[in-house]
DNA sequence: CTGGCAATGTGCGCTGGCGAACAGAGGTCG
DNA sequence: CGACCTCTGTTCGCCAGCGCACATTGCCAG
C-alpha cells in the first residue's frame, strides 16, 4: 500500500502559511474517497468541503433528460465545495467522484469559520474559484465548437495532469458520460487514438503512452485553462 | 427621452444598506454604454467595475478560430468584473455591451477596496459570483445537449427578462453570434416562432408577442437558472 | 476452466447543424 | 426618389454525432 496520503498533496493546503495550517488541522479528516460516490446532488445541503489528494471528483449536471455533462474537475488542486464560503451553501449540480483516492474534508462550520477570517485561506479560495469559473467558460465553449476526439483529448491531458502514472481507471462509458456523448463516439476517438499509438486501453483501463500525441490533437482549451489556473494559483501577490 | 437612470435601478446596488451605499456614490460615475463597446479583451487589465442599469453586458468567449459563444450576461441584476476581487485581476473572456444602455461604474481600486471591507457588499457580490458560477454551468450543459430552437428560447427570455418592454434591437447575426450557431440557424428558428406568432421581427427588432408560446419552448435550463438566481440574491439572511 | 456479464467493436439509417452561395427586401442617405 | 448596403429568406450538399441493434471479447467468480 502507499503512505497515507498527507494534507500538503493538496495544492491549496500545501500553500497555507503554517499558522492557518495549524488552525486547521485537528478539524481535517482523512477520507477515502470510492469510485462513483456522490459528494452532493443538486440542491443537497453540503456538509463537508473536500480537498482532495489522490482522488479526482467531477462536477457535473444532469439534466431531466437523464443526459449529464461534467462541468468541471476537482483535483488535488483544489476544493470542492465553493458554494459553502460563496453563500449559496448549494447548488444545481452534483459532485461525483470520478477517480478513487483520498481527500481531507472539513466541516461546513469550520470551514466558513476560516473563510470569513479573511486571510490568507480566503485569498486562495476566491482565486481557486475563479480558476474553477475559467475552466466552466472554456468548457461551455468547447462544448459548443469542438468535436469529441478534441474534448477526449482534452479530458484525458486533463485528467493526467492528476494522475501522474498516466495509468488511468475507466471505462469508456464512464468518460462517455462525463463529456455528454454517446459512448460509441468515444470508442470511435478512442480507437483513432490507440491506432496512432498515443494510449492503450482494456476494459476499464485506459494507460497514455504518448502525451505529445494528444498535445498534438487538442484543442486550445487544455491551453487556456492550464495557462490561466497557473497564474491564478501560482504566485499569490 | 426617459429620465436618466439611478443607481438604485441596478439590483445589487438598491438592495445595499445606506450608510454602505452612501460611501460609495461619489465615486460612482454614471457612463453610457453603446452598442458593440468592449469593455475588456481576454487578459486585458480591467478599470473598472460596471454595474448596469438599462444596459446589458454579454460574457463571451472568442476562439482562436473566430467562432465565439456567451457564456453568461449582466443586467441589472448584477455587476461585470468579479474577476477584480475574485483575485485574477483578468479573465480569458471578454465583455461586450449587448444592449445599449446606461452602467454606473466604479474604479477597481475603490471597488477592491469596499470588497475588502468585508461587509454587506462583499457577500453580496460573492453570490451575486454564485449566480454567475450557476448561468455558466447551465450554458455549458445546455450548450452540449439542446436545439438552436431551445437556446434562442432561452436567450430571448433571459434578455426580456432585463427589458420589460419586450421590444430588442437586436440582428439575427448577432444573435447568432452570442449563442455561437449560424445566423442561418437563427433565422430558421426565429421563423418558426415568428409563424406561431410568439414574436415578430424586422431589420435588427425583435418584438415578444406572446411570452408563455416562448416558455412553452424552452429548455430546462431557463427556470432553473431563474429558480437559482432568485434564491442567491433575494433574502441575504 | 468455464459460464456469465460488463465492456468494447461495428454497422446501419437519421437528423441537426454547418458552409457556401445567392435572391429578395427594408432602411438610409445622397 | 433612387442607389446602396445591410439584413433576412432560402436552397443544396455534407458530415458529425445520435439512437438502435447486435456481435465479440476480456475478466472475474464460482
Amino acid at each position: 500500500m502507499p503512505p497515507l496520503p498527507s494534507p500538503q498533496q493538496n495544492h491549496l493546503l500545501a500553500v497555507l502559511p503554517a499558522a492557518e495550517m495549524k488552525l486547521m488541522a485537528e478539524h481535517l479528516q482523512l477520507v477515502p474517497m470510492a469510485l462513483g460516490e456522490v459528494l452532493y446532488e443538486p440542491g443537497g445541503q453540503l456538509q463537508h468541503a473536500y480537498f482532495p489528494t489522490t482522488s479526482i471528483v467531477s462536477l457535473q449536471y444532469v439534466m431531466e433528460s437523464g443526459a449529464s455533462a461534467e462541468i468541471a474537475g476537482v483535483g488535488n488542486e483544489g476544493v470542492v465545495g465553493v458554494s459553502l464560503f460563496m453563500g449559496g451553501n448549494t447548488t444545481p449540480s452534483s459532485a461525483v467522484v470520478q477517480t478513487a483516492g483520498h481527500a481531507y474534508r472539513l466541516e461546513r462550520s469550520i470551514f466558513k469559520l476560516e473563510f470569513d477570517r479573511a486571510g490568507p485561506l480566503q485569498h486562495l479560495l476566491l482565486r481557486y474559484t475563479q480558476a474553477l469559473i475559467t475552466q466552466m467558460f472554456q468548457t461551455a465553449a468547447c462544448n459548443r465548437h469542438h468535436s469529441v476526439e478534441q474534448q477526449l483529448c482534452r479530458w484525458l491531458l486533463v485528467t493526467l495532469d492528476r494522475v501522474p502514472s498516466g495509468q488511468l481507471v475507466m471505462t469508456q462509458e464512464l468518460v462517455a458520460s462525463m463529456l455528454g456523448v454517446r459512448r460509441e463516439g468515444i470508442t470511435e476517438a478512442a480507437g483513432k487514438l490507440q491506432q496512432e499509438g498515443f494510449i492503450r486501453y482494456r476494459r476499464g483501463h485506459i494507460a497514455v503512452l504518448e502525451r505529445a500525441g494528444l498535445e498534438s490533437r487538442v484543442c486550445e482549451c487544455y491551453a487556456v485553462v492550464k495557462k490561466e489556473v497557473n497564474r491564478l494559483l501560482s504566485d499569490p501577490p
